[in-house]
RNA sequence: GGUCCUGUAGCCGAGUGGCUAGGCAAAGCUCUGCAAAAGCUUCUACACCAGUUCGAAUCUGGUCGGGACCUCCA
């Protein structure tokens, strides 16, 4: 059995293995800190905390680089030089690090609630200016760069006459020339396929360092070359990142890399796929983003209430990651539900007694069960098939509430399969899935006054005394926490 | 215009040519003081038209939708 990724270079499912065995190198392509993380953001590093998650659990060493882009990139190429960061910066009376900073906070904030790892490291742009200014200053003296008025151009067609520029976007050279939009100011360009690596600083621009070429900012896409080959070598397994990154910053990347350190930088490049709204990519440019403050709060239009950030993970994971996911209120509240359901199927496996019986006496439910549960990691191996992961555990569930009801015999399992069973929900569910009770109940003497109202209701309900019996449930109701009464007399309890 | 992806039941979504994922919603039943929860059952879909095949949601061609990238974008 074997992890196998579907890589954006070759376009097909490949065998992972990583260069050095045991030890896993990989890139992450991070936010641009100059406004606040959307729903569609949290696609990749959900999906890539996954893969982070599952190639630790493989046996894997795994060095996780994710960035900040904190330097801001241009508006328009060949258009007046506009630092996004540092323009709005000056429209909000605000240093552009103390921008750089709140937002920063705030994507640290939102990885929390959605229980991503943290990455091994977190490199800055404006804290590697030295390192892309080398790397430029490499491309130079290789002779696949050159300078016009305080700027740095990379030549793509000289790339393209030696490389294979455009292979990981499925893109030809010519067909790029050709349509290619007007833009002005192109004259200082060779070609107009070819990227700045380099930018000179207008004088109100207030992000700029110097560099061999006078005042400026570095280009759009040399912060991650710098970066990666820095932390993880001019030779790494996995670059990650959305699919609309593939062209032209994952493809600059390439180009970049391969000049300065004479090999190709990465061997696997794993693209996520976008999720839409009514169909359409959710992004800036259409203006149809919900920003994760307005998910969690519910303050959106389009949100008839609040979502966990936990919903918003299994969302994502019920679908495959390079498929396009599409974003309504309806189906996050399909997922919240599911997830209930899911999770407590979880906690009751966990209070299942393993048993002393040797065999299991329900051989056809044995079988199905432990199929269902050795699928798991075959499915995780298929480049990460999470929602087949997932519909196996919704398969598995009906038949833990049904031991735990009694509708089925508890001996109908054998107890290493019991055990199976639980170390693969603790396993799939928590440590690859990563995800996380949603209840804020998990607390001794809180869970001591529910048990007290239990007893009480019960003791009442004994009595015939269903006044008050109801009035406990009731009320509880009111607070979000659901009564349930079970068979035997035996009471459970929910966060609604 | 170029390149590529895609069209699966009310909704979200897996789907490797034959074993017809899963979730949510809906309906019925069981359990129950009532309710909720849980369990069982039902709803069996592949845009359209041809073709290949013993057999196609899955392969091929065409038609019509939808989308992505080519420009900052996860």
């Amino acid at each position: 059995m074997s992890f196998k990724v579907y890589n954006s270079y070759s376009r097909q499912k490949e065998v992972f293995e990583s260069i050095t065995h045991g030890h896993v190198g990989m890139y992450v392509c991070g936010p641009t800190v100059s406004g606040e993380s959307h729903l569609g953001h949290a696609r990749p590093y959900i999906t890539f905390d996954v893969l982070y998650r599952y190639l630790t659990h493989l046996g894997n060493k795994v060095r996780y680089v994710r960035n900040i882009t904190d330097a801001g990139h241009f508006e328009e190429e060949g258009r007046e030089a506009e630092d996004k960061i540092s323009n709005k910066a000056i429209l909000e009376k605000l240093e552009p690090m103390e921008l750089v900073q709140k937002y920063t906070n705030l994507y640290h904030w939102a990885m929390l609630q959605f229980n991503c790892v943290e990455p091994s490291i977190e490199p800055t742009a404006t804290g590697h200016i030295v390192e892309q200014i080398t790397m430029i200053e490499k491309i130079i003296s290789e002779g696949y760069a050159y300078e016009k008025n305080g700027s740095v151009y990379f030549d793509v067609k000289k790339y393209a006459a030696h490389y294979d520029y455009g292979k990981l976007s499925g893109r030809i050279i010519d067909d790029l020339l050709e349509t290619t939009r007007e833009l002005d100011g192109q004259e200082e360009k060779k070609d107009r396929a070819d990227f700045a690596l380099w930018k000179n600083a207008a004088p109100e621009h207030i992000m700029r360092w110097k560099s061999p070429w006078g005042e400026g900012f570095p280009g759009w896409h040399i912060e991650c070359s710098a970066m990666a080959t820095k932390y993880l070598g001019p030779n790494f397994d996995i670059h990650g990142g959305g699919m609309d990154l593939q062209f032209p910053h994952h493809e600059s990347e390439i180009a970049q890399s391969t000049i300065c350190n004479h090999t190709a930088p990465v061997r696997y490049w794993m693209h996520n796929n976008m999720i839409t709204i009514n169909g359409k990519k959710m992004g800036k440019s259409y203006n149809n983003v919900i920003k994760l403050t307005e998910l969690f709060s519910g303050n959106h239009p389009l949100l008839t209430q609040a979502f966990h950030p936990m919903t918003i993970r299994f969302f994502i994971l019920q679908s495959h990651y390079r498929s396009t996911l599409d974003f309504s209120s309806e189906a996050l509240v399909a997922s919240e539900k599911a997830m209930k359901r899911l999770w407590e199927a979880y906690e009751n496996l966990q209070k299942l007694e393993v048993g002393d019986t040797v065999q299991g006496e329900d051989a056809e439910i044995e079988t199905k069960v432990l199929n269902w549960l050795n699928e798991l990691p075959e499915f995780m191996d298929d480049d990460m098939s999470t929602p087949k992961v997932l519909a196996n555990m919704f398969e598995i569930a009906p038949i833990i509430n049904s031991i735990k009801d009694g509708l089925i015999k508890t001996n109908a399992l054998s107890s290493s399969t019991l055990q199976k069973m639980k170390d693969s929900f603790k396993l799939f569910l928590e440590d690859i899935l990563g995800l996380q009770n949603v209840s804020a109940t998990d607390n001794e003497a809180f869970k001591g006054v529910m048990q007290l109202l239990i007893d009480i209701r019960k003791e009442a309900k004994g009595k015939k005394d269903f006044a008050t019996s109801d009035k406990i449930r009731n009320q509880l109701i009111e607070l979000g926490i659901q009564l349930k009464d079970e068979k035997g007399g035996e009471m459970s309890w929910t966060v609604a």
